[in-house]
Order: C-alpha cells, then sequence, then structure tokens
DNA sequence: CCTCCAAAAAATGTGCACATTTGCTGCGCC
DNA sequence: GGCGCAGCAAATGTGCACATTTTTTGGAGG
C-alpha cells in the first residue's frame, strides 16, 4: 500500500533543513519583547498564518514558538483555537504581586545570615543609580532599576532556582501592568528599598519583612484596572513592523 | 525557484491528522513517570525513533513531549544530539532544597497571618497519617506523605503561582533521589513536621522557620553520592514495558 | 429583525519525506 | 600499533501536504 509517491519535488535544496536556531530565538524575542513592552492587547489572538507572514519564516516556526510561549504561561493556549495573550484578572496580578511578597520574606531570612559590607555597599551603590533615575525624571530607568533591585536581593543568594522564580514572577507581573497600569509614575518608593537595605545591615530580620510587606501592599493598592489606557495595537504587522524583510519579489 | 510541488501522493488518510491529544499526555506522562520514579539512568540518552517505536506513536509525537520536558528542564536538551536524562550534581541538589527552604520561610511567614483552627486541624489530620504509615512500616507513603505535608503548608495560602513553585521544586528533588539517595528509610521525620504545626498553633513565627530550617538542614546533611546504588535500567524497551500495543501488524 | 443552520473559508494539528548534522567504523598512513 | 580521516549509518530538524477542527458567511425560516 504505501505509495511510493513519486520523489514529487525538491527545491534546489535552497534554505530546506538548514538548521537556523538563531531564527527561532528571533522570533521568540521578538515576540516576547511585543508581549512583556504591552504592545499587544490582552485578549488578542496570535494566529499562525500571519504571523508566518510577518517574520517570513514557516508557519512551523511560528507554531513552535507560540508553543514554548505556552509553555511558560506567557501565552494562552487553547487546543485548536490557537494562542491568546493572556487577560489576567485583578486576583491574577495580586497573586503574582503576594507570591513575590512571600518569596521575597523568604529571601530576606535567608539573608540576613549572610549580610557582610561588600553586599550592603552593592546595595546601596544601586540604590544611588535609583535616585539618580528618580531625580532626573527618568521613568524607564525608574522602572527598570526598581524590578533590578529586588532581582539584587535575591541574586545575592546565589541560587538559581529562586532567581528563576523572581524573574518569572517579574516578567508575568511586567505584562500586567499593561492592563492594570499601577497609577501615574509612583514607581516602587526608593525609599521603601533604603529601608530594606537599612533593615538588612542592622540584621533585624523581622523590620526588613515587615518593610518589605509593607512596600509590596503599597503596590498592590495602587493596582486598578485601567481599561482605555492600554492603546495596545490590534494588528499584528503594525506591532512587529520591521522585523524581518518579509520576502516579498520586489526587491 | 517556486517549485511547483506536485501533489505527490496521498495516503487514504487513514489516521492521519486525527486529533488526539490525549495520546500526547499518555506519552508525556509515562515518561515523567519513569523520570520522577528514578527508572531512568542518570546520563541516559532518549532518542526519539525508538521511542517513537515503543510507543507506537509517530516521531513527531516524541519529539514534542521531549522538547516540553525540556523546557520544564526535567531533561537536557542539545540541539541536533537530542534528550538526555539530566545529571545533576551535588551543588544543583544542594540548590533545590535550600530554594525550598527559603521559600518555605516564606510561605511560613504569610502563613501565621492567617492561621486558624480549621488548617490546624488539617495539618493534625495530616500528620496523623504520616505517623500511621511510618508505624506500619510503608515506605512508599512516607515519602508521599512526607511531601505532601509541605504541599498543605502552600497550599493553605492559595497561591497558585507559590504552589507552582513547589510542586516544580518537589519533582525537581525526586529526580534527584534516585542519584543522591538520601540514605536509608529516614525522610521527613514526622516529628518535625509536628514541631513546624505546633510553632504555627502558637503563632511563633522565628520558632517555626527555626524548626523548617533545621528540617531541610536535616534531610540535606543526609545527602551523599550514591554511584551504584541506582539499578536504573539502561534499555528503555524494559522501562517503558507494556506502555504502548506496538502496533505490530499482528493484531 | 433576529435566530438557526448549512456550507465555505480559514486556522490548527500531524505524518511524512527529505536535508543536515552527528556519531561511528574501518582503512590507510606515519 | 596508534592516529587521523574518509565514508557510512543513524538521529535530529524542517517544510509541506494534507486531515480535522473552528470560525465565518449566507441564506432560509420564524
Amino acid at each position: 500500500m504505501t505509495t511510493q509517491r513519486g520523489r514529487n519535488d525538491k527545491r534546489s535544496g535552497k534554505g530546506l533543513g538548514k538548521a537556523n536556531p538563531a531564527e527561532d530565538e528571533a522570533v521568540y524575542q521578538a515576540i516576547l519583547h511585543a508581549l512583556l513592552e504591552g504592545k499587544l492587547k490582552a485578549g488578542a489572538k496570535l494566529a499562525e498564518p500571519p504571523l508566518a507572514e510577518i517574520f517570513g519564516v514557516s508557519r512551523e516556526r511560528i507554531r513552535k514558538v507560540l508553543h514554548r510561549l505556552g509553555a511558560e504561561r506567557r501565552l494562552e493556549m487553547i487546543p485548536n483555537r490557537g494562542a491568546r495573550v493572556p487577560r489576567p484578572t485583578l486576583d491574577d496580578v495580586r497573586s503574582v504581586y503576594e507570591a513575590h511578597r512571600v518569596l521575597e520574606a523568604g529571601v530576606l531570612t535567608q539573608l540576613v545570615r549572610h549580610v557582610d559590607d561588600a553586599l550592603i555597599e552593592r546595595l546601596n551603590t544601586h540604590l544611588a543609580e535609583e535616585r539618580a533615575a528618580a531625580t532626573r525624571g527618568d521613568r524607564a530607568a525608574s522602572v527598570r532599576l526598581s524590578g533590578a533591585f529586588h532581582v539584587h536581593l535575591v541574586e545575592a543568594l546565589g541560587n538559581a532556582e529562586l532567581s528563576r522564580f523572581l524573574a518569572d514572577l517579574l516578567s508575568r507581573s511586567s505584562v500586567m501592568v499593561s492592563v492594570y497600569e499601577p497609577a501615574t509614575d509612583s514607581i516602587c518608593a526608593v525609599d521603601e528599598h533604603g529601608a530594606i537595605v537599612e533593615a538588612l545591615r542592622a540584621r533585624d530580620v523581622a523590620r526588613a519583612i515587615a518593610v518589605s510587606r509593607e512596600h509590596f501592599l503599597h503596590v498592590e493598592s495602587r493596582l486598578h484596572l485601567d481599561d482605555d489606557a492600554a492603546p495596545a495595537s490590534e494588528d499584528l504587522t503594525a506591532v512587529f513592523a520591521a522585523r524581518r524583510p518579509k520576502r516579498r519579489k520586489a526587491r
């Protein structure tokens, strides 16, 4: 039976089985970036054919990336119905913040056992950067440095698992910012970060945790549903503009 | 160039695009189970063709599952070189245990704020089960219940993110047990679990964390490299025996 | 005008045939 | 006898042609 199919075609092996891992990564990074930057609307559908066209790669390439993002819980995959940008509920967001808060409590508990002057100094250097960014009104840098502070804390433990958890939480919460925008420009207050460092320096676990807890509750309380605030584009072509040559015959 | 492909063949659409999500899941679960049970040797290669033959599914099916397990860091994927069972170093194991310890410290900190009689009662019920299993010498149940205790703790917070982190850590550590066997049958001592519950009941954060910490350090100290202790089978056919009919022509 | 249903269109899922790469074996050469 | 390299076998990676869904469309009936 097996239908000896007649060696149908075989284009001049141009870019066929060409192993190009970098291309996968490029598409992955592009979509991930768009997600993290909040350029994609919350419930938006990410269909394979258009993306394949936009990036100029095969549909399978796109498919693989989409499923990967789904496995990382960055996209919502529904069998036979494709990928969508998740639309987190307010409880989902609170859940992420709470997880971060709980995790940091554990980190601080462990950290007071290992504080040394070098660590305090590194943290203070970071605080100075944060203050500088806040002073000159650089909002983008402030957001970035604010998250980086917590990363510094967990990385001080040198535990890859914990660092990964935090990175996971942070990336998830940055996606959510596009929906539940944390108010105006009042990101993590630098003072609160400073208070954490101060408590660490004093080896005062209870106070460090208390400050950290207040800090997070403070941020959480600012969450509010900001429906129309997200101008995230609807059509994918605009979002991923100029990512790939999009091989048209012209040119 | 564009290769007018000549509609080569088309077998009698037997079971071609047959959507069968359950089959993916079955293969995934089978391999995951073998991994968690420690039935797979530490550095073993998991090649696609043999697995496809064993499970009686297409190679793509296997491939997808393998990559998924790789994304979950349960398998070590090397481009163009396939999947291998990871060979964790002693530091890797310590890292997992430390992460668990830190995480639980945070969980306990948060938990003392929400303890109520119902929770204490549930935990005590669980402790009774653990003691019963220990008394009747049921090692399998003891191991399972011992892990379940920590799951109970984190689930008491009702935070999906944190629960997922713990599940991740637990599944990772159970794989490692096959290499660094935690001594004889001295798993988590029930007494230490009881002491945690007792501290919780008393709303004594510091003591709960201290006990938990001691508990984990206790377990960690028992880790040792047990080279020859793992009789994990080498050939895959034996490991996955009788999983799938392995459709031979003979009915 | 809305609802419901059938047919068409589009999108997702999967097996297969290759291309490419890796691993291995054996033969020649130093 | 060992070392290196050419050739071969096996395994991985990828595009493509379908099958199978899902979604949209269009029209008949209430």
